[in-house]
DNA sequence: GGCCCAACATTCCGAGTAGTATGTTACTCT
DNA sequence: AGAGTAACATACTACTCGGAATGTTGGGCC
């Protein structure tokens, strides 16, 4: 009757390191397809099965709804972000150049996870709009907050560089927004192309983190 | 039986200095403000006729389908940021406070018609994907080149300020990229607050401007 | 070898919604 | 003044899609 759901359904609590559920991981990821190919909306669930060559059962028996799909897409996208960048806080290194890897890096995560990064780019506050539950939105913020502690990396980069008057940055607030937004608009150009390389893609994540850092000045 | 269709309810042919009908812009005006609160699929028509205080009698009567709706108000969104733009290409200043000045008018047209602008974020490409006629695909094409034509203006910015050798842009393509993806992201993180002056937004603008333009290099 | 349950597939339904068809009003033009 | 029409409102339809209820199967377990 007091109809908590905190469930993995919803929540999908940090799983341990088995591999346990590979269908969820295929769900995810067909989903993460769709979305990125229909949107949010006209993604339908029959869609992310065809993908998977199953059919709605399939979807329902692992996610209670759609929505708990797109949290699991967002939660995933954020996780490849942090495994991303995480390790490169730890480097001892100038500050500047810690910014510029991290934006490559970032950048790399932009391309190489495109169907997940975009999905989580089609409106996270947008979609879902008042008609969702108290649980549901407690999902949300908990994504939200996920997004702003990743955002809070750079932001703490940004503080340190000013303190050792490496980087001149008269608004961190603002900076760290520019920053990001140059650096996330990348999945809303970047197309995937079969014959670039590896080392291509590579170049076009470097030119864009100094592009971010450095500005357009001589 | 030939089936084209080119009126001007998909075209909105660049009707003159008219107001002609007040009625279609109040429509653009609320669909605008549907789409960025409830997002193109969850906005209704209904809901649209609601912010009127109208029925879809009305809204059919000026569009003939929701699509119809939303390129006018990408059009529209568009519009805005050439009138605040354009006039700026022809200044006698420097190519670098030029660019900061067009960053700067960009920023503030984003605040300004905060609902047109999210509105055209919700996806250009991934909205209507598939499942739409070919007469509506060639208006998705034009909107597409309307928006890189606008893009364009800066690019012109950049490449003339490092013929002039004020700026330093190793790759004017990702530069330009970057740089609207850290202006055009402002409305993702923008909230309006009734209690802000003209001065703040401006401030902001002005902010935001300066990150784009000189990075975060000291 | 029967039990049981996870992991699906099948079937169905009802709510919501884009679009249509038709009715109504008020204004203009002659 | 009455005919025509722009500018809506009302009423209705057809259809999609999320979700639930139920059926099926294969493999571990004792």
């Amino acid at each position: 009757m007091d109809e908590h759901i905190d469930d993995d359904t919803l929540t999908d609590a940090t799983e341990g390191a088995a591999p346990k559920h590979d269908s969820r991981r295929e769900i995810i990821e067909a989903a993460a397809q769709c979305f990125m190919l229909k949107g949010l909306d006209k993604a339908t669930m029959d869609d992310i099965a065809d993908v998977l060559g199953a059919t709605k059962g399939r979807v329902y028996h692992h996610f209670r709804s759609k929505n708990a799909i797109y949290f699991a897409v967002y939660r995933q996208a954020m996780q490849y972000c942090f495994d991303a960048v995480t390790p490169l806080i730890s480097l001892d290194t100038s500050n500047i150049s810690k910014l510029e890897l991290m934006a490559h890096a970032h950048a790399r995560v932009m391309m190489d996870t495109l169907p997940y990064q975009r999905s989580i780019r089609l409106g996270v506050e947008v979609y879902l709009r008042g008609s969702t539950t108290e649980a549901e939105r407690a999902v949300l913020r908990e994504l939200i907050t996920l997004r702003n502690d990743y955002e809070n990396l750079y932001r703490e980069v940004l503080r340190a560089g000013v303190a050792q008057g490496e980087l001149d940055v008269p608004n961190i607030e603002i900076a760290s927004r520019a920053l990001m937004g140059a650096l996330n608009g990348l999945v809303d150009w970047y197309r995937i192309r079969p014959d670039q390389s590896e080392g291509e893609r590579d170049a076009l994540a470097r030119a864009l983190a100094h592009a971010v850092v450095h500005g357009t000045t001589a």
